[in-house]
DNA sequence: GTCTATAGTCGGATAGAC
DNA sequence: GTCTATCCGACTATAGAC
């Protein structure tokens, strides 16, 4: 007892650590500075240890990120599954939309180093952490699918247009935001209310206004 | 003049040569694999000569990168500019909308290896060689900006959104279909033709059809 | 659970022959 | 204009002490 004592002030000095500790701080760099230009060394650097003792939590470079990647899509399904589950019954198709928008907003630019590390460097990493990433994905958008769909057959979206093809422009308009988004600039809140307005209504001027 | 002809010759075996040839090459691999997987030796291997040849046409590698991302921003934007200049005086705002977003995919999806390089690879590169190209990518951005302020000044386009950030949802939103275009289930083409109409009208069902 | 030390690989870049 | 040969740094990963 007294030497587990001791082992836990020991670890007491630095400030993140453990596996999930490791994580937070690699999603974080991942999220700042992209795939490539993080090694293992920064991520032991910033996590208080050295780059050898990474070993000690996690086989392998991929195994770090693909974690990562997957606990990023896990936040933001979680995040717009919940968002839209609560809303009471019969709410209309504006409100549906935005709210999912919204908790997809959130999740990326407030909330998750986890999810915009996701976003950033889905795309750079070996095609097999990708593909390790996939199931996960495909998780989220089908709840995103189940969402238009709905819509669609409740008569609120034009009965035209293919809700695959729509997920893809929406959730891609959306994560787009990660390269430009500025907090100083305004908040995630008020983007959703923009983005859902005018992947809703367009930006055309109309006379029934 | 006999030296010249025969170094004509003996360069001829060889699919892409001189400095236009490796940069051909290295925008090709940079959209295909990312930025981070593209060694010096591959696109030499590409190229057809080895590695230390390419300092005789550039200084470094961030010098190939460089050019690559400039490239790919003029290519975009001269067909874009030349789109909408060739349209008709007093052509409406959808079809100049069109117009341009049909130029701007275009060039990223069918066109340009440039163009697609520089989109996939753009947030991966070194904070320099980003600073190199943004004076290009902000001339582009002006010339829709210029677009948008126009139509909105007709008062075709709403007159509370604002210019900056309609033109980042637009481009994010058509940067974001290199991910996932596939040339087999539909064409560029059409493809403008549905951003076009969900930007300018929206997706919800209206009563007025 | 973290350390030090190091093996092994691969990258960008340079020098000099042809 | 391209070659070969090589330097040097940075990276992932491993081994063994503590």
């Amino acid at each position: 007892m007294s030497e587990l004592a001791v082992k836990q002030v020991s670890q007491g000095v630095r400030s993140p650590v453990g596996r999930e500790g490791v994580l937070d701080v690699a999603a974080k760099l991942f999220r700042e500075q992209g795939y490539g230009s993080v090694s293992l060394r920064k991520i032991a650097e910033a996590a208080g240890i050295k780059a050898g003792s990474l070993y000690y939590h996690f086989g392998s470079k991929d195994e770090i990120v693909a974690a990562v990647l997957d606990v990023g899509i896990q936040v933001v399904h979680d995040s717009m599954r919940q968002a839209v589950s609560a809303l009471p019954e019969g709410t209309g198709a504006e409100a549906s939309l935005h709210a999912a928008i919204g908790a997809h907003l959130r999740a990326l630019l407030d909330v998750s180093d986890y999810t915009s590390a996701n976003v950033r460097i889905f795309g750079q990493v070996p095609q097999s952490v990708r593909d390790a990433n996939l199931p996960t994905r495909r998780a989220y958008e089908a709840e995103w699918d189940a969402l238009l769909s709905r819509l669609q057959q409740e008569g609120a979206l034009k009965s035209d247009v293919d809700i695959r093809h729509l997920r893809l422009m929406l959730i891609g308009a959306l994560n787009a935001t990660l390269d430009w988004f500025d907090p100083a600039r305004g908040s995630a809140e008020a983007l959703s209310r923009t983005y859902a307005d005018v992947f809703l209504n367009g930006i055309l001027e109309r006379q029934d206004t």
